[in-house]
DNA sequence: AACCGTAATTATGAATTCATTATTCAGTCA
DNA sequence: TGACTGAATAATGAATTCATAATTACGGTT
């Protein structure tokens, strides 16, 4: 057994990959939006080749397309781009939640059953940023139980795509009751390890999230229209 | 309706993205094999620049494995990645095979019918090279006609790190023969347009030849300790 | 003033160059 | 003989340079 890791030097590109992924999740820059390599270039303190060498991984992460010759764009996140990925994230859970089942040590699964019960206190308490992040880290909690690094990318690199669209900022309060009562159900198919239950219903989940959120979108929409 | 697609002048590094690609995947450059930038660069005809790109790409798509000041390799097939991947591939074919019935117009579904007709002669001549292409094309029929672009990105980065261990050669006539009944059985579900029908049926074969893949493993390995 | 065409400027794609890190290999010593 | 040292070589990571395409700015025309 080693006793250390393997030491990773990361090259500017990796690091610069990360940073500027980061950006684009986080906001920073927005969809749409020009990514300028010289300004970058001089944010970073890096030469042009590694900034281009990260720009052709994030774009072909989907998080910025390349027009030859006019350089990149931060992707905008489309309505159409929500509807196809959610059903692909959907059934990833449903694999992750299986997996997960089976991988998942007594010891984490008592360790998502504290984050699931702060989230329920958080959720009582009304306090969103809590709520969030422990509504993520129980996601992420059953998503790396599912022992699969592979299913494990692609989870990330769709969530990150749709993250962007950033409609948890809009839950409203009956999809938040719902929200939690579905995470309760998890828990309960958890706790029996019933696989193909688990599976089932995180796949609904995040289809019953993608629904809600579509009906925000619309009514944001009907909204513009009366204003 | 647009007359022209818009024109796509296809840059360099996107060239070899595609060149380098294949040469993997068609297992030209075998797995764990360096991958010499000076050669590639003189036999493409480019500078180190644009071959890099794609490296980086290639690297984050999982084909080839970059180590700091060590350049790249060609990224091995081990048992445990397929384990990995197949589930995936299974749930995005399950799905691709709902989204495909409700979105494949009937005249398109004729076509498949038509290509399924050949690909049961081929079977039935054991003709196994026009089998593999109609099965391909089948498939990739099915997976194109769920519409949804990110679905079949994804699938094809799966596939093709997949399609690297070339099981396809040894396929056992007892394995052949269940291929095609289950195909039988998907063209059944695909008529009545049964999308959750044809969805489990799309899975449980991924999975089945999954299986087969690893019985075959095992019996080479069993046949590695006898001789 | 609005429109068009052309020149100047800028930004980009790709090649080249430079610095640093691995690798190879000859030579030394146990 | 064989393991170790260190110089020579080769390969890589990143900066720079060069050529070209796109954008902007300007001037003339109506």
């Amino acid at each position: 057994m080693p006793l250390t890791k393997t030491i990773h030097r990361p090259t500017l590109h990796e690091e610069l990959v990360e940073r500027l992924r980061n950006l684009v999740v986080e906001d920073t820059l927005k969809p749409g939006e020009k990514v300028p390599e010289k300004d970058l270039c001089e944010a970073f303190g890096v030469s042009r080749t590694p900034l281009r060498e990260a720009l052709k991984v994030l774009a072909s992460e989907g998080l910025v397309v390349l027009q030859a010759n006019r350089g990149a764009r931060v992707a905008e996140v489309t309505r159409e781009e929500l509807e196809k990925t959610f059903p692909i994230i959907a059934v990833l859970e449903e694999l992750a939640g299986e997996l997960a089942c089976q991988n998942l040590s007594d010891a984490e699964i008592e360790v998502i059953e504290t984050r699931h019960a702060a989230m329920v206190k958080a959720y009582l308490a009304k306090d969103r940023k809590t709520y969030f992040q422990a509504n993520q880290d129980i996601h992420n909690a059953l998503i790396e139980g599912a022992c699969n690094d592979i299913l494990e990318t692609h989870h990330r690199l769709l969530a990150s795509r749709v993250r962007r669209a950033r409609f948890m900022a809009n839950l409203s309060d009956d999809r938040w009751a719902q929200a939690i009562q579905e995470h309760e159900q998890m828990m309960e198919k958890l706790r029996v390890r019933d696989a193909a239950g688990l599976g089932q219903l995180m796949k609904t989940h995040m289809m019953n999230k993608y629904a809600a959120h579509i009906r925000a979108l619309e009514a944001v929409s009907e909204d513009a229209a009366e204003g």
